[in-house]
DNA sequence: CCAAAACCCTATAAAAATTATAGGGTAATT
DNA sequence: AATTACCCTATAATTTTTATAGGGTTTTGG
């Protein structure tokens, strides 16, 4: 399951997006536009402004905006910052990879090989754009 | 993430039909072949019972088999008792639909669009059966 | 200058889900 | 009749998720 905090994630970057004419966006004005709970967002943002997904102005007309380009920014690349691997299974992430500890031969272990297929699946859907999901 | 449950299942039935020869086979077999906690299995393989994926013999010599032909024993059906839905947001799952609550409408939810897309691309994978599993 | 707006940061609480165990009951075989 | 093993409900322990508390700092605009 997509976390809330993910999905949050997504809504905002796409809420950026989509008002980036009146940039910079308090977190306010996204909280309450994106039903998001105030303090939460906060933390999401923070998050994402460490990854350098969004970038920050402080003061009274401060708030925030896409700190690159769109066309450049995934929602792979939002899950992997906010929820971790998008793998079902740690042993087939690429970036997050972590041995399950349970099976004698990763090599040969068929729930591994069927999992890596699948996040192959996965891969190519995640990684549209932000620009690309605005479309849809 | 698929759940620890859910990959004691799928290993749970790969074992089973991998000994099907010396049926029944008992929890305790399998708790020890698997590394699975004892209490935990026995009650995931009720779930499976109650699903009509294995049967049980009491007694004695007593134990679990496959209730049905492995060929018709998918992944996805296994993840499905288990777990739950395959779709990472309820909104876009068939069998264990429910509103995510949030967007105003449903239809044009983007999200939910590319959430949608990522389901359909996982089911071809997950719907692998235990067969099909086992030669990879 | 100063008050208001808004970002910044750490800690912690509340809730939910996951993982696992306890403790006994019932059926069947040897 | 003793042993083996399935059957069932409840609950405990752990982890993750979700959210809140409570304050601090920066900047703008009157």
């Amino acid at each position: 399951m997509l976390s809330k905090r993910a999905k949050y994630a997504i809504k905002t970057i796409l809420y950026l997006y989509e008002n980036k004419e009146q940039t910079p966006v308090s977190a306010k004005t996204i909280s309450e536009n994106e039903r998001i709970p105030y303090k939460f967002l906060e933390n999401i943002l923070r998050e994402l402004k460490t990854h350098q997904v969004v970038k920050s102005l402080r003061g009274a007309v401060g708030g925030y905006s896409l700190a690159k380009d769109p066309n450049e920014i995934t929602v792979s690349h939002l899950m992997r910052i906010i929820d971790g691997p998008i793998a079902l299974i740690p042993c087939v992430s690429e970036r997050f990879y972590e041995s399950c500890g349970e099976c004698t031969d990763e090599e040969t272990c068929r729930i591994r090989k069927l999992f890596g297929e699948l996040r192959t699946e996965m891969l190519p859907v995640l990684d549209k754009t932000i620009v690309e999901l605005a479309r849809l």
